[in-house]
Order: structure tokens, then sequence, then C-alpha cells
DNA sequence: TTCATAAGTAAACATATGTATAGGAGGGAG
DNA sequence: CTCCCTCCTATACATATGTTTACTTATGAA
């Protein structure tokens, strides 16, 4: 892929940064004003140029139809690593960052995505295993008996999550585990968000 | 979530679609088009209904600022699974799709990832199982050392893949299994991609 | 120096696109 | 029946947005 200068990059960078925060492209007059740029021009050739290089896919006369094009190397991006979840007791889940891991940029293109750490065997028959780290996409409900990452207060756990009439199940996966029981809402438990996939970092 | 008309759903169904295929939204006048309208104001209410709905989000004043609200249940999309890949002994990889399986659509917005079911042992010490459901993304390449679906003739496999001066090895991660080693371009190996993410349909 | 390129200003232009106004046909509920 | 909603046609309007032409400034290579 033919080189760009730093100011292209810039451009480059600033779009990546928009479609993930909006889902949708940049106009070229979002990236003028982004810049304090006083015309478009400036603006339409550094695009034609990152078009030409092959950075960018654009749809000619179609609003906003700036796709950027992911070359492998720039697929890889730095999703937060928020802290470590208990698969077993629900200990503290640090909200801190911990750490930044590389994970296809594809994969993480929804924001506010991000990575748990799993202590504990408790979901061992779910295949979560000790050390694994769980994908999370925050949202606040899962279907009945779907893998959740679950607030309780100031901590976390991953468990099947079941609602009923009365109650809120947190069940294991592991049988010397027994399922956790809150009764309606004489507790503070809310769904942080669904595990959407185990994660092994091999190497 | 409020209940939506059949019309409603398909005005969302082909939002989603388009966004799928072309990576940005569709203008009322392409969703117009597509089902045959004379008009754009039926497009408009139908979309005014579906963001008070809280099925879209909208930028107003924007142009092809629509974005699907995942609902969890619309959150789940259907992925190709596209045969079975020997983690043992490479054997067959079926080009035929076996089925598809629900997942995040979040995770499913690049096209043409497909899922891989890897049979046999032969990456237990990475955590792929037997039965496992492995995410591909396609690509080319892959970092030394990662793991990745490997084709040979007709044939696939999941392995280690490192490419050497003058070799190419493929590595299980299983001490009973030893490297399969293709010298220069004497095989037709090829990378078909990169497993991003193994998965578990729990339920 | 001369030439090429990168980066930008200024001012328009053409069209893509969201939005609004006015109204009609049909169906279901009260 | 009347009222309300869904779904649609027809016609504009306002603006968001991509594109273009002409020119300037600075930098570095030949």
């Amino acid at each position: 892929m033919r080189r760009i200068t730093d100011r292209q990059k810039q451009v480059l960078d600033y779009i990546c940064d928009f479609i993930d925060e909006h889902s949708y492209a940049p106009s070229i007059r979002d990236i003028q004003k982004h810049f304090g740029l006083k015309s478009t021009k400036g603006v339409k050739d550094h695009i034609d140029r990152l078009v030409e290089k092959g950075y960018l896919n654009r749809t000619e006369g179609t609003a906003r139809a700036l796709r950027v094009v992911r070359d492998g190397k720039k697929a890889i991006k730095k999703i937060p690593l928020v802290g470590t979840v208990a698969a077993g007791l629900p200990i503290l889940a640090e909200e801190n960052i911990e750490d930044y891991l590389p994970v296809s940029a594809d994969m993480a293109r929804i924001k506010g995505m991000f990575f748990l750490r799993v202590n504990g065997d408790s979901m061992i028959n779910a295949a979560i295993m000790d050390g694994d780290l769980v994908l999370v996409r925050p949202q606040p409900f899962v279907e009945q008996g779907e893998i959740a990452v679950v607030r309780i207060g100031d901590e976390a756990t991953v468990k099947r999550f079941f609602r009923f009439k009365t109650r809120v199940e947190l069940r294991s996966e592991n049988p010397n585990h027994k399922p956790i029981v809150y009764r309606d809402e004489d507790e503070d438990v809310r769904i942080v968000g669904k595990v959407t996939a185990v994660l092994r970092i091999l190497e």
C-alpha cells in the first residue's frame, strides 16, 4: 500500500474515529470544520488521494459514502480490558482499564465493547475457563438463559441470566456452584452486557 | 419495544440489509426506489415511526445518518456455517453451507465472515476443542504463528501458521501431533483467513 | 533557478437528500 | 357512521453535500 503523508494520515484517522463514534461517515465539511480549514477543496484533495492510494472507498456523488479499507494491519484495534470478573464468587470488577488488547477492528466496530478477564471456573461447562477473555457487548437485557455480565452493586460476575416472575437467578456452569438468587428488586442487579465471544489471545 | 407493522418491518429489514451491503445507510430515496413508491413521504413516515418506536436512531438533517438500534433480537444474524474443518488430520472442508447460525450482528458486520466447525483435538492446547466453532475473517495472510484456516488443495485445517524462508509449517497445539511442513510452493497452500474468535453456542 | 507536489483559500455550482404541505383510499374500533 | 391510523401520491422547499475552477504558499528535488 502506497505511502501517505502525515496530513493524509490525520485525515484518515479522523474519518475512522468519526465512523466509530457516529456509525456513519463524515461529510467533507465535517472534516473541514474539524481541521479548521476554510475551504472544502483541501479535504477533497486529501480524500481523492486516500482513495487513489487505496485507503478509502467511496461511492461518488453520494453523501457520507466513505468507507475505510481495512488492510489487516489497520484491522487491529485496541479494545480496553476493563478489569477482571469473577466466574466463581462475585468479586470486584475493576472499572479501571488494565490494558488494551489488539483485536480485529471488524469485531470492535461497535462503540463501547470491552473485554473482561474471567477468573474462576464456575462457567467451566460453558467452556469459559479461568483467564479467558470475554468480549462484552453492552446491553441492558439478554434472552432467558444467555450468558451475561451482571453487576450486583460494585461487583460483577459472568453467569447465565434467568428472570422469573418474582426473582432473578444467576446460574453457574459448574455443578459445585449453586445458583445465586435475587428476589425482585431488593438487590441492585443490573445486566452490563451480553458475552458475545470468548477470546484467547494465543500468542 | 413497541410493535411495528409488517410494512415497517420490511422497511427496517431493508435498511439493515443496505447497511450490511454498503456500510452506509440508505437515503430516503434509496428506500423509496426499492419499494417502488412514488413519493418520499411514505418512507419518511415509516422512518419517523421506527424512530419513535425505538428501532432506529437518526441525526436529523443529516444525510444517511440512520442507525439501527440492535435490541438483542435483531442483533442476531445468520452467519453461514460453511463446513467442517479438521483440527487433526486435514480432511475435506465442505464448501457447501450446512447451516446458518445466529450470531451478534455486530460481530458479523463484515461481509464474508463465516463459521467453521472444528473437528478433532489437535488445537486442544489453544483451547479449541472438538466441535467448537471458529469465526473466520477471510484474509490472505496472518502474522507468524497466528491461528489460521489454511487450505491445502481441497482440504482445510486450522493450525498455527509459520512461514519460513524455505517452507511453511502448520503446527498443532497437541503434543501428539507433529508439524505439517510444506516446502516452498510445491503444494497449493493458501491461507483462507484468520481465526478471530472461538464461539460456543451455549443454548 | 525551475519544476513538481502538498496543502490551502475563495467562490460557485449541481445535485443529493431531509423535510414539509395537502390530500386520498382503505380498514378497524367505538 | 365517525374517528383514527396506515399507507400512499403529488409537489415543493431548504439545505446538506459532493464537485469544480482559479489561484496562492511553501517545500524539496533536479
